[in-house]
DNA sequence: GGTTGTTTCCAAAACGTTTTGGCTTAGAGT
DNA sequence: ACTCTAAGCCAAAACGTTTTGGAAACAACC
């Protein structure tokens, strides 16, 4: 069922069809729902590639993969990942999703934006100076990096505000009294971590504190097994008494570390961290026992489509930060952190 | 840069062009270089959309996700879409996702098989008379399954041993001497969750035991949740020594609630699972706590994009019953179960 | 009655490929 | 010298749309 054939059957011309389709004012009332009804009826659906071919737009986003076994099945992604389906299924677009080792990332690019299969990309876990970004500019094409990196002024971003968070995060462990205290942070190699790990120096430094406050771990993956053994390693130091925790994920097996030491978290123990929510962990039973900030990663995925979209359609170029909010752990109030950035 | 720039460039036809790109003989082997060489140089990539128009093929794969809350971030999806995304890769085949509401399901599969953007479809957790199989089958468009369900011997899939695996591990729990069982099993309006109960009680049957020697749990989502409090439910019971987990994620849980209850796992009480091995949770933290069978989530992946490939270039249709193997826990010995079956 | 709009339609070109069928040329066989 | 074969090349059609630039019919205005 091709629009020859419903042209055809109605006895009306192809670009009648196609002008009824698509809503053009040129077309009579009737002869619009005589073609809309005929579609229906018969099933025909516009033959996409022909479609994409002649508007040389194909309504589709790339986004490529590290196929890097540790870093790709992490449950921080798919949560992301909900969000970006879930965006692009209500504006009507669709994701085209590869994984490709490093070294062939960035041909796997190149071959999209030449041979005109997308129109954008979702550039994830930008590290510093990252060559896809600079190919991504260099080629014009519309993309959206979810986190930033010192460019982050060319292009459009969406992330959570990792520094402010961390920020407040530490200023709300000193508040409680804490004097020692452990930070677990994620892997250095990506420009989130090391935002973390100066939100909380600076916030040591403008409390007056020295850096020794802390003690500082970085944890690689796999998360669960690093957040159980560094708790670990760090609870053998007898006086810290709050950990700070990089991702929820490692925020549980501290819990899991320290009740298995005999201690009671939120209680001898103050366990904060950022919560991703991540829908397959129930936080519930661990209630009172960890203080963390709100920031949906699902959001995150939303927002990133969202911006991709625009910049196909409408040629704008700005940076979201997702919206974060504390939780009322300990009876500590909350505060609600959001902001938009537009620059172009 | 398209094909009539390049032949312009060479001074030859857009025929020779194509031709000398796709292999064909007719092309002589010095025309044959100097294209490929001014392709390279030029940055030439065929536009995708005109291939896939006159060839009516457009390399691509669907795979429509359930926008369902609970089901969609689920770790064992991600660790399926790695093995799904490096095949794809591999064999040069792009994967479109989404994720659609339940009631909508349909009509994006009817979508996508009549726009011709895609070439076949890969459907994830089969419910017993599935629509979506019903549909895909009667469109006569290729498709695997993940999982099986009673048409299955109309259409190709792959799948995990549910039954052989469930089958021995009941046996080797009870040859290991346990009288009182608890089975944790996942959520029944899937397949693999009723095969696995049926597993379970056929092994006890032909052991001559009676069904109560199990306690039965379905353990709904979130599963990181249901394994820990369904242990803590069936611990109430003080005569349970065995625990049987339709997932390495609740098993591991059910170390966790076993040790807090004052008992050590792999030792006062045997804790066995199928193991899907999800590449972020390190289980060698828990080494001779669980027993368990493994199933590597990601070959399914991997076989689910060859075998809808091999039915979309060759028209041949397959069954796959991925391998397993069971984990030498507890120095019980063991045995590796295999096999493929061809029926078209 | 001629001009000017408005409304509704359409023929033809274009998008960038692949494929079909045939055309040249050169060498081999008679 | 003539036919035949093989190698190498190409013009044109086709794939299924959208878009451009009108055309036809009719009403409205002067």
């Amino acid at each position: 069922m091709t629009i020859k054939d419903l042209a055809a059957e109605l006895d009306v011309s192809i670009t009648t069809i196609s002008r009824a389709l698509n809503g053009y004012t040129d077309v009579g009332e009737e002869t619009r729902q005589k073609v809309i009804d005929a579609a229906r009826r018969l099933g025909y659906t516009p033959n996409r590639n022909a479609q994409r071919l002649v508007t040389r737009r194909s309504h589709s986003l790339a986004w490529v993969q590290s196929d890097d076994d540790n870093k790709f099945v992490d449950p921080h992604f798919v949560e992301v990942m909900a969000g970006v389906l879930r965006e692009a299924r209500d504006d009507h677009y669709d994701v085209v999703m590869t994984s490709e080792t490093p070294e062939r990332q960035l041909a796997a690019y190149e071959r999209y934006v030449r041979d005109g299969s997308v129109d954008g990309f979702i550039v994830d876990l930008p590290m510093p100076n990252d060559p896809r970004i600079r190919f991504l500019l260099e080629a014009g094409v519309p993309f959206v990096v979810h986190g930033r990196e010192e460019r982050s002024a060319d292009y459009g971003w969406v992330d959570v505000d990792n520094y402010g968070n961390f920020y407040n995060l530490t200023k709300l462990i000193v508040a409680n009294g804490h004097k020692r205290i452990a930070f677990i942070n994620g892997d250095e190699r990506f420009l989130y971590a090391t935002t973390r790990r100066q939100a909380v120096y600076d916030a040591l430094a403008d409390l007056g504190l020295p850096p020794e406050t802390v003690t500082y771990f970085e944890g690689t993956h796999p998360m669960v097994e690093a957040g159980f053994q560094l708790t670990e390693l760090a609870l053998g130091d007898g006086s810290i008494t709050a950990f700070l925790y990089s991702s929820i994920l490692m925020a549980v097996e501290g819990v899991n570390a320290v009740s298995r030491a005999g201690k009671v978290p939120g209680q001898d123990v103050m366990i904060a961290s950022m919560n991703d929510e991540l829908q397959y962990l129930n936080l519930n039973p661990l209630e009172g026992q960890i203080t963390y900030v709100r920031s949906p990663l699902r959001a995150a995925g939303r927002a990133l489509v969202a911006e991709v979209i625009r910049q196909c359609e409408r040629k704008t170029v700005s940076g979201t930060l997702i919206p974060s909010l504390f939780e009322l752990g300990e009876g500590v109030s909350g505060e609600a952190i959001a902001g938009s950035v537009q620059f172009a």
